[in-house]
DNA sequence: CTCATTTATTAATATACCTTATTTTTTTTA
DNA sequence: TAAAAAAAATAAGGTATATTAATAAATGAG
């Protein structure tokens, strides 16, 4: 199990001692993923947040009609899960597909609140992460409601270069809230 | 100062003796708002996190087009900032200026962190705060994702009845990311 | 390697939503 | 209470983006 990434993760916010350290490592689960595999369905219970060791993961809505909503890729040294259903038990409103083969650790809800519980300042660790995730998405908000289509797709491409060139062009539609044929027609005008 | 409401909304999820209550109070400060004042500009730093005891409150983005897109309205029991330049001392991206007189209870970044180091189990409800934050954000972004704007709209007075029928029109439009134009031809085709 | 499938491109047509302008209604203020 | 200002409604015409369909390119399975 690679367990760098994950540590120099959590010392970014907190200070572990080695002791605190194998503690939180003695609660992660790996997984290997194949692509196109899904670690979360729409509907089921989902029980665990996920930390990217490798590889590259999406989070996506599919509506009744069958439109696909894009609501967040994740790289290495990103955490992914349905948060709101994740923390309160319920079953998951999106899906989350494997986009590029790779492998995760896995933490569950019982075994964080025992991180809380064991290691108190888990909690700060926690709330930075939730911070940076709460204003990544009312940045995301307020792009979405200022900016038209062709300038949301070019701060994607500047923000999260590492993703833009790693999924689709469908993928990246369905981030930016665009059809593909849009996008497509987007690309095609730019110089 | 009415300190009973914000009391309740930290006791929702962390315990409090009447020592750490007093504590907490100290770092407050009560600023009453008048109608139409603005607690923060875009542009100005972002000191404070405001907790609303009475009244209403709006955040918005003015892009460069003079185009104005609602980030978040606030009601009492509600926490408003500009989250991410209150957390990282920059310069605030919107302004939160008041819908309806009220008043407020502001706690500074330094004494917020004061806080952390005094009251370790703040790091616990500051992290639900903002758990509760990114989940409903993310929630936003699924919906103006999948939805129309007719939806959209039947969302928002369903989820917030109490902000729907205090607001006007264009701050509704604002928030939906339509013009009042819009929002108003949809309101008339309505039965 | 090859066929089947998915993805991307292109283009014509359609529609959700915007812009501008005017009128009516509501709110504010003197 | 009247005048002024702001907000809302209505309508015509315009644009960004969607839909459908057809083709080409890339990817994947056997």
């Amino acid at each position: 199990m690679n367990t760098e990434l994950i540590l120099s993760n959590i010392c970014k916010y907190i200070s572990l001692n080695d002791e605190e350290k194998e503690h939180i490592l003695h609660f992660l689960e790996e997984e290997h993923l194949t692509k196109n595999k899904f670690i979360l369905r729409q509907g089921e219970l989902c029980n665990y947040i996920n930390f990217v060791n490798t590889g590259l993961l999406r989070a996506y809505y599919l509506n009744p009609e069958g439109k696909d909503s894009t609501v967040m890729f994740a790289v290495p040294d990103w955490w992914i899960t349905d948060m709101h259903c994740f923390l309160n038990g319920l079953p998951a409103m999106v899906n989350i597909q494997v986009v590029e083969a790779g492998s995760i650790l896995k933490l569950s809800r019982e075994n964080l609140d025992k991180l809380y519980d064991d290691i108190p300042k888990f909690n700060k660790f926690f709330r930075i992460l939730m911070q940076n995730a709460y204003c990544r998405e009312q940045l995301r908000i307020i792009q979405n409601l200022s900016l038209p289509a062709k300038e949301r797709y070019d701060q994607f491409i500047k923000n999260y270069p590492q993703i833009a060139n790693k999924v689709t062009l469908k993928q990246t539609a369905s981030y930016l809230g665009i059809t593909p044929e849009f996008l497509s027609s987007i690309r095609g005008k730019m110089d």
